[in-house]
RNA sequence: GGACGGGUAGCUCAGUCGGUAGAGCAUCGGACUUUUAAUCCGGUGGCCGCGGGUUCGAGCCCCGCCCCGUUCACCA
């Protein structure tokens, strides 16, 4: 492979090699005139996208006869190059922006500009002179002096149809950033959601906490983790699945309103909507319950579309949107009485349930439990159809080992889940602080573990002694970020919203 | 894990019936002082994903494997 053992490409020629091999002469020559390949700084006085807008203002204000060029001086990579004997035109490109730049030999001087020749696409460079339109009315920079700032050694992707190979796009995905600028709209708009969440916490009284990464027993949701080994303590550890138990430690502690914006890793499946490690939110707030936090959380994925899409509209795969408030609100067993057809609430009875599911056109095999059905009725005849932002709410108890139960019906948990096209973008629950209950509720997950179930939760002797000292009463919300991701940048797969997503290593 | 689709030059892609591997862009050399997918002339560049097999002969047919995508299964 190139760059591995670049003295034994010297025979090769052509290619990529040979490329390579040009480009490292050319850097040599650099070097030979004393001209530094690899600089230090540059002294920009605009950003591309300030040098535009600031000459814009200027002919705005200007009459025509008396504009005079715009002095700036701007860094960036070289994108495009169309040579003409002695003039060049480049295209420049900067984070936010782009803008060609003129370079005459008469203008930078002959040695210069002959020097000039050894530049390539794919390099950085700075350039000062002053900038107006050509007569082809292009807003351009008419370079009085340039300098290299970064050698380039590789051949950057095709011009005009840019990259597309998706394996190359995910692997190197700075490649993906430089030749499709759209990439990066993409996760700026990530970025945006993300500060715009963090904003709405910020502004509800809600303090950002960090909690572990490694953990010595996995809980807080059910899903495989992944184990790793700390070699001085001698101990193996899990990649957190979940924050949820320390979060809620800390309401033990006394803090009131925390949040945590951070990884997840979970040992399962990968496809268009999971990626072993994913970004969640969770908060958690003492003194709240279910019934309350569904109305911010309402209002805080309102708030946070809404800042970054401009609007309470937005298309999602074809799929029209509205976040307008208030959102349809539906009880899991409603939900499935009028998607599925069929009334689980109405029984208890696990053969019963099996039976109603498979009258619905839900297979059910007979290793799975009440719970389980339910589940899976809700996925396949319910989740389809929650294309508007909808919340289910009250949810089995063997779904939710960690929610309080509902007052007044002990079969179900004040639990809630919100919906928007389809996609499950968060849980939310009245934590459940009551310490017997929540062994009762271990005891049974660590049953189901014995029979099989690997997914079932681990009895956490700590968290139960936590809650002893006394938690308040408190809800939770995790929120999918990626997912919310997905939505609010209109891609179809969670790779296109992680920048590096993970993919079987190798190549 | 199953099904389907894909892997050919640095990039984007063709490749007929099994008969000497192609184009555009990039790159290199030449011409060119207002181009913007610049243009014109000439050149370099290939482990056709990997390994077997069939055949006089395989990018193409057969078998196995690897990687990517979609989907189903699994799973928050």
């Amino acid at each position: 492979m190139p760059g591995q053992h670049p003295e034994q490409e010297d025979m090769v020629k052509g290619g990529e090699a040979e490329l390579r091999r040009h480009r490292l002469a050319k850097m040599e020559r650099f070097r030979e005139r004393g001209d530094d390949p690899y600089k230090y700084l540059y002294e920009r006085t605009h950003t591309i996208q300030e040098a535009r807008s600031a000459f814009e203002d200027l002919e705005a204000r200007t009459a025509q006869e008396e504009l005079q060029p715009l002095p700036a001086s701007l860094a960036g990579r070289i994108v495009a190059r169309r040579i003409q004997g002695k003039s060049t035109f480049m295209d420049i490109r900067d984070e936010c922006g782009r803008i060609q730049v003129f370079l005459g030999q008469k203008q930078v001087g002959e040695t210069a500009y002959e020097a000039s020749k050894d530049l390539d696409i794919g390099d950085f460079i700075g350039v000062k002179g002053g900038i107006k339109r050509t007569h082809r009315n292009e807003i351009t920079l008419f370079a009085e002096e340039y300098g290299l700032l970064s050698k380039s050694l590789r051949a950057a992707a095709e011009k005009y149809h840019g990259l597309s190979d998706v394996e190359t796009r995910y692997r190197r995905r700075y490649l993906d950033l430089v030749a499709n600028p759209e990439v990066m709209d993409i996760f700026r708009k990530r970025i945006r959601m993300i500060d715009a969440m963090r904003g709405w916490l910020l502004n509800h009284g809600f303090l950002e906490v960090e909690t572990p990464m490694l953990h010595p027993i996995p809980g807080g949701a059910t899903a495989r983790p992944f184990i790793t080994h700390h070699n001085t303590y001698d101990a193996d550890f899990y990649l957190r699945v979940a924050p949820e138990l320390y979060l809620k430690k800390l309401l033990v502690g006394g803090f009131e309103k925390v949040f945590e914006i951070n990884r997840c890793f979970r040992n399962e499946g990968v496809d268009t909507r999971h990626n072993p490690e994913f970004t969640t939110m969770e908060l958690y707030e003492a003194y709240q319950d279910y019934r309350g936090l569904m109305d911010e959380t309402e209002d805080m994925l309102t708030h946070v579309i809404e800042t970054v899409v401009g609007s309470r509209q937005f298309t999602y795969q074809e799929c029209e949107l509205s976040v307008e408030r208030p959102w349809k609100r539906l009880t899991l067993f409603e939900a499935i009485r009028q998607y599925a057809g069929i009334d689980l609430e109405a029984t208890r009875d696990r053969d019963e349930a099996a039976r109603l599911a498979m009258s619905a056109g839900v297979e059910i095999t007979p290793d799975v439990g009440y719970g389980k059905i339910v589940d899976e009725v809700m996925s396949l005849k319910v989740q389809p159809h929650l294309i508007q932002p909808t919340f289910l709410y009250d949810y089995p108890i063997e779904l939710s080992p960690l929610a309080k139960k509902k007052r007044g019906n002990d079969a179900l948990t004040e639990r809630f889940q919100p919906f928007i096209a389809c996609l499950e973008v968060g849980n939310a629950f009245s934590e459940l602080n009551d310490p017997i209950d929540q062994r009762q509720r271990f005891e049974a997950q660590a049953a189901l573990r014995e029979a099989g179930d690997d997914e079932a939760q681990y009895l956490d002797e700590d968290f139960l002694t936590a809650l002893e000292v006394g938690m308040p009463p408190a809800a939770g919300l995790g929120i999918g970020i990626d997912r919310l991701a997905m939505l609010i940048t209109d891609s179809p797969s969670i790779r296109d919203v992680i920048l590096f997503p993970q993919l079987r290593p190798g190549d």
